[in-house]
DNA sequence: TTGTAGGCGTTATCAA
DNA sequence: TTGATAACGCCTACAA
């Protein structure tokens, strides 16, 4: 029988449905393990599912001063990049017994710090930033206090992309896996390149694109300015700086597009224009995005394994002593060749 | 100065700092307009500001007896599908000033239940559940149960998929949508037809499957049943169900996918065994995925308004008078007629 | 092992 | 308008 009077059953209308002191019923069904006779805690139980009762979660918060919160911020959730990264937290959430309070930034390195200071209000154990921070002094600055007050209320903070701030950090080897992707393609016989190089202030974009350049230099390669175009770090934008590149330098032999979803808005610019990919142009990205595994031609890329960089970032927060200083955990991109960077007859 | 003792600011050293009451800082800050003195109410403010304050979200919670959470139930965040769903609740999250708290179900029922009833606890003001219900007479029944406690406690249910439970629904036309496409095909001149029909247990699939083959009825046209592949609804999936109509009868002149997902995978299948996309058969799929606009063939599919849907499922649930009957939103698909399925010169 | 009672940070009622 | 003070639902010493 459901309480009929207020709407929500409480844990008082548990204890007198069993017959117990209010303390009972709270050891029973969220204390700490055995501290209660066994018959007392069946009925405890009992009551509670005969009552259908769902504790207070916020109430429990409130008594015990702290939550099994955990906030995820991202920029945009529709974005596979992110969903990905998502997907693997909320795998450790899971498995951890956390819920995930999500927020989405907009790009705007403003409602970044608004969100965290509302999160810091859900009093939750972790805040996790994914995304690339916008390289603003300032925006950083406020952006570090903001993040050093969370932690001041008890819990940690986690970056995932790169170190920026001094919290712990999930680093992805944005630098080191566009080298090796540009080594790669010097070997397949490549020696003209153009970059669709995102947003010059989104600091992931620019370590891929310094990475690339620099891979370019070790082989004695050097990438005309004019050919590095740069824009939206998105489908459109890799649209768009694409036409750009055909207009300027149309013999350019490879592409390389600071993301995947960048290279596939490239590749359809290309498809508008009748060059063909692979064969007039090759085309190589970054993230191997899941569901652009199938595009065709298949894409050449570095895969980063997201779900997992997800699930590493949670375990950090977690796992950390209070106190204790910020740590970092690289994570290295590998490259996959793939169709649209065929070797290069000369 | 920043509160020394015990790490969180409260309200109550705010109301100290600027030596006011508790009730006047709470009043100042969070409370009903203008009940408070211009001169205190800045005094107040100025307090906060310099202790950085921020309030205890589930303290506010308990002592209103309400939050301003909403919880969102998909099957995986990683599927562009959910994704594109949520980005459109959480842009309504924003309007709202509401917090959106993200479960996973891993497309198992019971997960569903038991997340609803750990949003329950969070006595949120809305659950939306995103995604297909699995069509199981007893299942359905605990959730609707589940769904019933979670309305009793003040919040309320919504789906996104179909009328199943009677609780607020946004119903895409899956039936219609997939019907259209079909007559759209027969136009094009296609006249034999092979479905990659998804799980057969899952609503959302069924319907596409169903109105798909009602449409071809229209035109006096059948599906082999042999050619009607069931199987996961997901990329792999539609490349085991493509693989084995190839195996099957290789001379069908239309595939029809049951999400663009599935269609992405099939083509794959197709590459796979030489066969060409659109040459040697077209493919349709459902959904117009964002990221998978520019796979190559383009997809012809039905365009479904997710992120649209997403912020209409939490405005209906916001915008709910308390005892308010179920409310029905239909949304429609519509036919994109691209390259995979070229008229059929016959 | 069980119960009593005080406290968590806010809001809200009721006087002043 | 402002200020005590009683809730809100739960946890947890402390005492029995």
């Amino acid at each position: 029988m459901t309480d009929a009077r207020s709407g929500t059953t409480t844990l008082l209308d548990v204890a007198r449905e069993a017959g117990v002191s209010l303390a009972t019923a709270s050891r029973a069904i969220n204390g700490s393990e055995r501290q209660v006779g066994e018959d007392l805690r069946e009925r405890v139980l009992a009551a509670a599912r005969r009552l259908n009762y769902s504790a207070n979660l916020q109430a429990q918060a409130v008594a015990r001063g702290k939550t099994n919160i955990v906030g995820l911020l991202v920029h945009d959730i529709a974005d596979p990049y992110f969903s990905s990264i998502a997907a693997g937290i909320m795998q450790a959430a899971d498995d951890h017994d956390m819920l995930v309070t999500l927020a989405h930034t907009e790009r705007h390195p403003q409602r970044e710090i608004e969100h965290l200071a509302a999160l810091r209000g859900q009093h939750g154990q972790a805040a996790i930033l994914a995304g690339s921070r916008i390289d603003d002094d300032d925006t950083l600055h406020a952006l570090s206090e903001e993040a050093a007050e969370f932690e001041r209320g008890g819990g940690r903070v986690v970056m995932i992309s790169q170190p920026l701030l001094p919290v712990d950090t999930v680093a992805f080897e944005n630098h080191a896996g566009a080298r090796n992707l540009a080594a790669e393609l010097v070997d397949l016989g490549y020696r003209s390149f153009g970059i669709l190089a995102g947003s010059a202030r989104l600091r992931t974009a620019r370590d891929r694109v310094q990475g690339f350049q620099d891979g370019l230099v070790t082989a004695n390669i050097e990438v005309d300015t004019d050919n590095v175009i740069h824009g939206d770090f998105t489908r459109d934008g890799g649209h768009a700086a694409m036409s750009q590149l055909l207009d300027r330098d149309p013999d350019v032999e490879c592409v390389f597009a600071a993301n995947d979803v960048m290279a596939v808005g490239a590749m359809t610019a290309c498809r508008d224009r009748g060059v063909d990919v692979p064969r007039d142009i090759a085309m190589a990205g970054f993230d191997d995005i899941t569901t652009l595994r199938d595009v065709s031609p298949a894409l050449t890329t570095v895969r980063l394994p997201l779900e997992k960089a997800g699930r590493m970032a949670l375990e950090l927060a977690l796992d950390a002593a209070v106190g204790e200083p910020p740590r970092l955990r690289h994570v290295p991109g590998e490259v996959v060749v793939r169709q649209s960077t065929p070797p290069l007859a000369r």
